[in-house]
DNA sequence: TCCCTGCGGGAAAGGGCTTTCTCTGCGGTA
DNA sequence: TACCGCAGAGAAAGCCCTTTCCCGCAGGGA
């Protein structure tokens, strides 16, 4: 690899003006030795050492990520959102993956903190897990201790600035929207349930219902991986517990999607048979079929705040910023099937035949 | 932010020792200096400066991937394969999104040069232009002649080592398959011309439809983004050019997605009425409704094979690895509809009454 | 007893860049 | 003519680590 020292060397000039001539510093240099050094450069095909730049400048520019995973859309809108703002600021972004690894967390906090990030950004449940939690705050804190930024997305946990879309809100609109739909028994696909954005949104959930004098009981719920496949296989020990249900609500659109195809396996139409509300409005929930009914987050809004609240260097007292979330009524959510309704409570075994898995 | 020797001195050490003692090096401390070292880490919680260490020690391991986006599925999966591996490895992964802008992909190329990272890989269509291809090629040689390694997937234009999807044969595939089915008037929902994957898989596409004594006019196709919008977009104007379309072929998933969206909306039923067959077999692919017959790719592996290409120091060869593509028949292609086969060329009247758009 | 060996530790030399400080030489003013 | 100031270039001091080289010391063999 070439280095400064060679490209001065062969444009004759001191190591000092060709950096200064590479880097577009104020110190004026001559048109004939700028010739040059940029000559050499290309003649060489110098790129400069990013490590050894960074390790001399003062200045760190670079906003580190963590994620559970960018693959997910949740994620993936949320990056979009962090993105945009980053870029238009001249900001790397370095993006890590702890596919919901605690330990993974924070390891990335560290990494990121040695590759000297200006600020860091948490996006994505937080854990019930106190001696987990009071290390990441720990580590978060050291951090900030050394001029660090830190805003979170999704976390209660920590004291500094946040982004917190209204889970519970959501929860609450999605049970509102069943019962009012005549639905009693309602299933809920939920996801791991150390994930409090899980406990939260259920805790809406719960609320809707209690309020229109229902209830919704443990027997109700099946925790499981937050995608597809966890979806698929909690519908379906649900469905296989409770075969009366009407109405299923899953924590997650990928949840969702796992949830409809269990029940298209089975032979039960949605909405007639069984409804089925979502919750994240990812891109592809109105191309599923029928399209899903879902409770809406401004995931790139998200990110975008996220990222302003950290790049705005001023506003030393914690921000917290909740973003609302919305119901967006599409085809899988309908009125409680009219034989639920006549005899409810009675012979679900009528509707268990047909079942043909 | 504590650094190396704020840590010594606290230990009352040398920084040698401490670098020693943080690193596990080989060489030995007695552990009553190990004690104080760690303890001395502990208190001020270091953490080493990333590049600082990267500048100090010679050798390079962190891997620098270029693709398009990351949050595609169709590059989701195949980065799912590099982490494999380069995790197995121990080695990090810097990911640049390129978004498809060439002039980015350069940048990236030097950026992660700068970087120093190990190895380049670059996933993801190549372009049809000339000026850009040759920049690139000159950029990577610069990057290989001073040791770095470099890999494509799904690229010609690079003479090195490369992961090639067989784009030609599962167009061919696709055509095949429509063919069979009794197919003749086929639309195509195409990428971007200036992709080389669009053109790959439009040539085995029109071999196939050749072979058949059938022809595939350029009337009859639509070229567009490569994303969802791009699909629906692309088979609303094929439709509207030509209500007798029987089939449709989307050069990927997502626009397969899309394609469907607009058929729905234009209440063509699927595959009753028209037939689609995607590319890619993205994982969504099973969860629409109807499923979606697609072209596999085997994405994951494509991301393994080439990472392990790239990190197997031995064989200087440039080594090209086919990786097969494979028809996966689901619910979107059915046969020809009976009335069209009837008055084959004929009244397409009939059907474009029903469009409910 | 002397010398050699080997172990544990420190000094110091980079690694490649930025930036401050210093120096030279020129034009302009008194 | 003497001096000041400034433009433009270079010298050198870091930035924070790793690693080689070297040194002192203790133990073992002759």
């Amino acid at each position: 690899m070439a280095t400064l020292s060679d490209v001065a060397r062969r444009a004759g000039v001191s190591p000092a003006t060709a950096s200064r001539v590479i880097n577009g510093s104020s110190k004026p240099v001559t048109d004939e030795l700028r010739e040059r050094v940029l000559a050499a450069v290309a003649e060489l095909q110098y790129v400069p050492n990013a490590h050894a730049q960074l390790l001399a400048r003062s200045h760190r520019s670079a906003v580190g990520v963590i994620v559970h995973d960018v693959s997910d859309p949740y994620f993936a809108e949320i990056t979009r959102g962090l993105q945009r703002v980053a870029t238009d600021q001249g900001r790397l972004l370095m993006i890590c993956n702890s596919y919901r690894d605690p330990d993974r967390e924070l390891e990335y906090v560290e990494l990121l903190r040695g590759h000297q990030v200006a600020a860091l950004i948490l996006a994505g449940s937080g854990y019930h897990d106190e001696a987990f939690t009071r290390q990441l705050n720990e580590k978060l804190a050291a951090y900030e201790a050394t001029g660090g930024r830190v805003a979170v997305i999704g976390r209660h946990e920590h004291s500094g600035d946040a982004v917190m879309p209204d889970n519970r809100a959501g929860g609450y609109l999605a049970g509102r929207e069943l019962c009012g739909l005549g639905h009693r028994a309602i299933g809920v696909v939920a996801g791991p349930r150390i994930l409090t954005t899980t406990t939260d949104r259920l805790a809406g959930l719960r609320q809707a219902l209690t309020e229109q004098g229902r209830e919704l009981p443990e027997r109700r719920i099946r925790y499981a991986e937050f995608d597809r496949d966890g979806g698929a296989e909690a519908t379906a020990r649900l469905l296989d517990a409770d075969p009366e249900l009407t109405a299923i609500v899953a924590l997650n659109d990928s949840m969702a999607i796992g949830a409809l195809a269990t029940l298209r396996a089975r032979g039960l139409a949605v909405p007639q048979q069984t409804s089925v509300v979502g919750f994240d409005d990812m891109p592809i929930a109105r191309d599923v079929t029928p399209a899903l009914t879902t409770v809406r987050l401004p995931l790139v809004d998200m990110g975008a705040r996220a990222m302003s609240l950290v790049l705005d260097a001023g506003a030393p007292a914690p921000r917290i910023e909740v973003l609302p979330a919305e119901l967006v009524r599409r085809d899988t959510a309908g009125p409680v099937p009219p034989s639920v309704r006549a005899t409810a409570g009675s012979t679900p075994r009528a509707r268990r035949g047909e079942a043909t898995m």
